[in-house]
RNA sequence: GCCCCUGUGGCGGAAUUGGUAGACGCGACGGAUUCAAAAUCCGUUUCCGCAAGGAGUGUCAGUUCGAGUCUGACCAGGGGCACCA
C-alpha cells in the first residue's frame, strides 16, 4: 500500500484550485442567488517569515470559508498586509535597507509561505497599505474626516526624547528614559493631529450590548476601556470675589457621587490646572510642587508607588448647598488633568484616596454614608473609607435616602440653585494619531502661513513618501529631507510648508476589511455599493492581543464613514462575529552562554537537552507564544517540507480549544503524521469497483446499516462543532469515524457500498481541515469534481436516532447496572426490568426501595434506605 | 485594589439542555512483526484494591431522586483595568 505523500499532492492540488479561479469571491454584480459570507482574520504585518504559530489565525479562518462555501454562500475571504510601521525603519537602521524594499520582500516571503498552506483565499483582492494606491484613499479619508470635524489639531503632551529629537510612546519610555538613547525623557506641549472617538463614546459603548457573537470577555475590555460613569458636574462658587473676577466665578469638579456632597472636606485640583498653573507664578511654594510633579515619572509603578502629596493653594469656595460653609482648594498630585474637569471634591469618609489625602494634611472627615443595619454611633472612620452604597446621614435635605436616590435628588438641588448638572465622563480620550515616522502615511495637509492647515486637494492625493530617505539620524526622516516638505499652499500658491508626521498604522488597519470590498476602486476607498453588500464581516478571527484598540478604532471608524457620507453601513458595526484565537506555544531554549537557541538548534541526548552545535547543556525554560525574540519558533516552510501543509492545519486545529493556546511538541505532530497515513490507507483499502463516494447505501442492514449510521452521527457532530467553532471536537470525531471505517472490512457489496458512502461523507467532512488529502481521497475514491466544489453532506436524520437504548440503573445516584430497552418503553416495564437487574437485587437486599425515577430513555434511578 | 475567566487522569482536553465522568489525541506499559531497530499493528492505561468493592471533576457547604454542570463561601492560576473622582 503507498503511503501518502503531501509534496506531490499538496502543490498539484493548489494548482488545481487556481486554474479553476476556485477561491474568487463574487459580490453584487455576480449572477448568482448565492448568499454573502465575509470572512476574515486580521492582517498580518509583514515582519518576516510565518511560523507555525502565525498559521492557527488563518487555519481557523478557512475552515470556515471552505465550510461555508460548501453550505452554499458566496464567500469573500481576502487576505493582505498591515505594512506600514516601525520595525521596517528599524530594519532600515540596522541594515542599510530601504524600509519598502525591506518590506515588500517579506510580503513576497510570506505570501508564498501562506499559499503553501493552500488557504481559500482571493488573492485578486490583496492589498499591502504601503502601496500608494492604498493609502491615497486613507489620506482621502482623512480629508473627510478634517472637514466634518472628526479630525483635529491640538497641542498634547508627549514623552520627548531630547537626543534622539523624536517622540515616544508611552512603552517606549522605560524607568523615565528612552528605549534607545537612555536620555531622559521630558514632557513636552507639541501640536498633534487627533481623531474625535471621544464624539462615538456613547455610541461605542452603547452598541456592545447588541455584539452578541463576539466574546463577553472582549465586550467588556472594550466598555472598561471606554469607562463611562454617570454622576454630576458641581461649580464651587469662589469666595474672594476678587479670584473669581480672575479665573471665572467657580471651580468646577466631577463627582460620580453627588450624595457625598456633605461629607465634602476640599477641593483638590490637577498640578496643571489653569488655575494652579496661575497661583504657582507668584507662589514659590506651589510652583515647586507643580514643578516636582511634572517630573515624576509616568510609568505606572512609579504613579502606584507616590504617596500622596498636595499643597494648600491658600483660597477657598463655598458649598453650593451652603453659601457660609468654606471649604479650603488644594492641589494634589492624585488628580489627573484629563479625566472630568481635572479638579475633585474630597470626600474622606467615603474615597480611600481622599481619605489618605485628608489623614496626611489633617483635612476633617464627616462620615456621610451609613451601611445597612448599622448604628450611626458604630460607624467611625478610621483608616478605611467606607465606599459602598448605604443611607445618607449627617447631610440635612439628602438626610434618609438611599445612595441612588440621593444621588437623584441632588442633582435635582444641584439645578435649582444653578451650580451643578448631571453629567457623563469617560476615560476615553480622543486618539492621536501623529507619528514623527517615516514609514507610515502621510497626513495630507500643508501648513500655510496666511490660511492655516489646507488640505492637499483630492486631485494632487496621493501625498507620496519620498524614496530618497536616510536614516542615519534617529529623528524623522521626513522632517531632515532636504525638499520633500517645501510646497506651496494649495489655496494661496504661496510657499508652504508640508505636514511631516505620517499616520499612526492603526488607522491603516481601521478600514482594510472595507478595502477589501473593492480593493481595484480607484476614485473612491471603497464603493458604497460593494461596501454595503459585503458588510459586515460575518467572521472575523483574530487575536486578543487587539481586544482592545484595533477593534475599537475600527468600530469608530465605520461610524465616521457613514458620518461622512462614504458609505451606509446599518448600525455601523464592522464585524458581526469575534473569534479571538489562543497562541500556538513551544518551549524556550537558552545556551548556556545565555542566548536564546531556536529549536532546530538544540537536541535530546541521554535525556539532556543539548546544543547541537556545542554540545553543551541548554536550560529548557518556560513553555511561551512562539516568538521572534525568544526564538521559540518552528518555521512554517521546513514544517510543510517534513509534514506537508495539511499536517500543520491539523495540527493547530486538534486538542485545545480554538480560543484556548496549544503547545507545540513534536509527539503531538507525530501523533497527526500517523493520522494523516492512516487516514489514507483507510480510503485506499476500498476494493477497485466500489460505487463512489456521493452514493447512498440504501437498504442496507447489518453491520452494513451500522457503518453508515457511524458517519451519518459524525457529520452531525462534526457539523455542530464546526457552527459552534470547537474544532478540536471536530478532530476528535474525525478520529472516532476513522477508527471505526478502518476496522471494517466489507465482506459483501452492501458492505462495499456502505463503506463508500461513509468515506465519501468524512471526505467531504475533512475537506475544510486538510483540503489537499481530501481532493486526493476524493479523486481515489472515484468521486465527480473537486472536493472543493462538492456540497456539504446531509446527515440522513433516520440514521441519528437508534432503536434501542442503553438506560443505567443508578441507586442513590450510583450507577449500579444498565438495561438494554426499545426506545421509548413505558415506564413501568423499565422500571420492573430495572428492580429485576442482578446487580440491583444485590445492592437494595435488605433495605426498601422508597421510589423509582424513570427518566425514559435517559437513566433509572433508584432511591433505597 | 476593582472587574472578568479558568480549575476534570501522567499531559492537552471531551461530556451542547442537571442524567453512564474521563470521548479523542499524546505519553507510558505489555504484546505481535523484525537478525535488530525505525515504522506499523493489537491490547492495557483515573486512583486504591488480588478481587468483591470503594473513592473520584481545586476545597468546604447547599439545592436535587441525581451536580463536572446550578447556588454560596473559600483556595489556586491566568487575563484586563488601575490614583478615572
Amino acid at each position: 500500500m503507498s503511503r501518502y505523500n503531501p509534496r506531490e499532492a499538496e502543490p498539484k492540488w493548489q494548482s488545481a484550485w487556481a486554474a479553476r479561479d476556485a477561491f474568487k469571491a463574487g459580490g453584487p454584480d455576480a449572477e448568482t442567488s448565492k448568499p454573502k459570507y465575509y470572512v476574515l482574520e486580521m492582517f498580518p504585518y509583514p515582519s518576516g517569515r510565518i511560523h507555525v504559530g502565525h498559521s492557527r489565525n488563518y487555519a481557523m479562518g478557512d475552515v470556515v470559508a471552505r465550510y461555508k462555501r460548501a453550505r452554499g454562500f458566496d464567500v469573500l475571504h481576502p487576505m493582505g498586509w498591515d505594512a506600514f510601521g516601525l520595525p521596517a525603519e528599524n530594519a532600515a537602521r540596522e541594515r542599510g535597507v530601504h524600509p519598502g524594499e525591506w518590506t515588500y520582500e517579506n510580503i513576497r516571503v510570506m505570501r508564498a509561505q501562506l499559499q503553501r498552506l493552500g488557504l481559500a483565499l482571493d488573492w485578486s483582492r490583496e492589498i499591502a497599505t504601503c502601496d500608494p494606491a492604498y493609502y491615497r484613499h486613507q489620506q482621502a479619508i482623512f480629508l473627510k474626516l478634517l472637514e466634518n470635524g472628526l479630525a483635529y489639531r491640538k497641542t498634547a503632551k508627549v514623552n520627548w526624547d531630547p537626543v534622539d529629537q523624536t517622540v515616544l510612546a508611552n512603552e517606549q519610555v522605560i524607568d523615565g528614559r528612552g528605549w534607545r538613547s537612555g536620555a531622559l525623557v521630558v514632557q513636552r506641549e507639541l501640536d498633534q493631529w487627533f481623531f474625535k472617538i471621544t464624539a462615538y463614546a456613547d455610541q461605542l459603548t452603547d452598541a456592545i450590548g447588541d455584539l452578541d457573537r463576539w466574546p463577553e470577555k472582549v465586550r467588556t475590555m472594550q466598555s472598561n476601556w471606554i469607562g463611562r460613569s454617570r454622576g454630576a458636574e458641581v461649580s464651587w462658587p469662589l469666595a474672594d470675589p476678587e479670584l473669581a473676577a480672575r479665573f471665572g466665578d467657580t471651580i468646577d469638579v466631577f463627582t460620580t457621587r453627588p450624595d457625598t456632597l456633605f461629607g465634602a472636606s476640599f477641593l483638590a485640583l490637577a498640578p496643571d490646572h489653569p488655575i494652579v498653573k496661575a497661583l504657582a507664578e507668584d507662589d514659590p511654594e506651589i510652583e515647586r510642587f507643580c514643578h516636582d510633579c511634572a517630573r515624576m515619572g509616568s510609568t505606572q509603578e512609579e504613579i502606584e508607588k507616590a504617596p500622596k502629596r498636595g499643597v494648600d493653594l491658600g483660597i477657598t469656595v463655598k458649598h453650593p448647598f451652603d453659601p457660609d460653609w468654606e471649604i479650603p482648594v488644594w492641589s494634589a498630585n492624585f488628580v489627573l488633568s484629563g479625566y472630568g474637569t481635572g479638579a475633585i471634591f474630597g470626600s474622606p469618609a467615603g474615597d480611600q484616596r481622599d481619605l489618605d489625602f485628608a489623614r496626611k494634611y489633617d483635612l476633617p472627615v464627616k462620615p456621610v454614608v451609613l451601611p445597612p443595619n448599622t448604628d450611626p454611633a458604630d460607624h467611625v472612620i478610621e483608616d478605611e473609607a467606607y465606599t459602598d452604597h448605604g443611607t445618607i446621614y449627617n447631610s440635612r435635605f439628602l438626610d434618609g435616602l438611599g445612595t441612588a436616590d440621593a444621588i437623584e435628588r441632588a442633582i435635582a438641588e444641584l439645578e435649582k440653585v444653578g451650580l451643578g448638572k448631571g453629567a457623563t465622563s469617560y476615560r476615553l480620550r480622543d486618539w492621536l494619531v501623529s507619528r514623527q515616522r517615516y514609514w507610515g502615511c502621510p497626513i495630507p495637509v500643508v501648513h500655510c502661513e496666511d490660511c492655516g492647515v489646507v488640505g492637499v486637494p483630492e486631485d494632487q492625493l496621493p501625498v507620496k513618501l519620498p524614496e530618497d530617505v536616510t536614516f542615519d539620524h534617529p529623528s524623522n526622516p521626513l522632517e531632515r529631507h532636504p525638499t520633500w516638505k517645501h510646497t506651496d499652499c494649495p489655496k494661496c500658491g504661496k510657499p508652504a510648508r508640508r505636514e511631516t508626521d505620517t499616520l499612526d498604522t492603526f488607522v491603516c488597519s481601521s478600514w482594510y476589511f472595507l478595502r477589501f470590498t473593492s480593493p481595484g476602486s480607484e476614485t473612491e476607498p471603497f464603493a458604497p455599493k460593494d461596501a454595503e453588500h459585503w458588510m459586515p464581516v460575518d467572521q472575523y478571527v483574530g487575536g486578543i492581543e487587539h481586544a482592545i484598540l484595533h477593534l475599537l478604532y475600527a468600530r469608530f471608524f465605520t461610524r465616521a464613514l457613514n458620518d461622512c457620507g462614504l458609505m451606509n453601513l446599518p448600525g455601523g458595526e464592522p464585524f458581526a462575529g469575534l473569534f479571538t484565537q489562543g497562541m500556538v506555544t513551544h518551549e524556550t531554549y537558552k545556551s548556556s552562554e545565555g542566548k536564546w537557541l531556536l529549536p532546530t538548534e538544540v537536541d535530546r541526548k541521554d535525556g539532556q537537552m543539548v546544543e547541537i552545535a556545542t554540545g553543551k547543556p541548554v536550560t529548557v525554560g518556560a513553555i511561551e507564544k512562539m516568538s521572534k525574540s525568544k526564538k521559540n519558533v518552528v518555521d512554517l516552510d521546513a514544517f510543510v517540507d517534513d509534514y506537508g501543509a495539511d499536517a500543520a492545519r491539523w495540527f493547530v486545529l486538534s486538542d485545545s480549544p480554538p480560543e484556548r493556546d496549544v503547545e507545540y511538541t513534536d509527539s503531538g505532530v507525530e501523533g497527526v503524521w500517523r493520522f494523516v497515513q492512516r487516514l489514507w490507507s483507510t480510503v485506499t483499502s476500498l476494493p477497485d469497483g466500489a460505487p463512489g463516494p456521493s452514493q447512498v447505501a440504501d437498504g442496507v442492514s447489518g453491520p452494513a446499516q451500522d457503518i453508515r449510521k457511524a458517519a451519518h452521527k459524525a457529520l452531525h457532530a462534526v457539523t455542530d462543532a464546526i457552527e459552534g467553532f470547537r474544532f478540536n471536537s471536530a478532530v476528535a470525531q474525525v478520529h472516532d469515524l476513522v477508527n471505526v471505517l478502518r476496522k471494517y472490512e466489507p465482506v459483501d457489496a452492501d458492505g462495499i457500498a456502505a463503506k463508500a458512502e461513509a468515506l465519501g461523507i468524512l471526505v467531504r467532512m475533512i475537506a475544510p481541515f486538510i483540503p489537499h488529502l481530501a481532493e486526493e481521497c476524493w479523486e481515489t475514491l472515484g468521486g465527480e469534481g473537486l472536493v472543493v466544489d462538492a456540497a456539504w453532506p446531509e446527515a440522513d436524520p433516520a440514521l441519528l436516532v437508534e432503536n434501542t437504548v442503553t438506560m443505567p440503573i443508578q441507586i442513590n445516584g450510583k450507577r449500579r447496572a444498565e438495561i438494554e430497552v426499545e426506545k421509548g418503553s413505558p415506564e413501568e416495564a423499565v422500571k420492573s426490568l430495572a428492580l429485576a437487574q442482578d446487580g440491583v437485587v444485590r445492592a437494595t437486599e435488605g433495605l426498601t426501595v422508597r421510589k423509582v425515577i424513570v427518566v425514559p430513555d435517559r437513566i433509572v434511578n433508584i432511591v433505597v434506605g
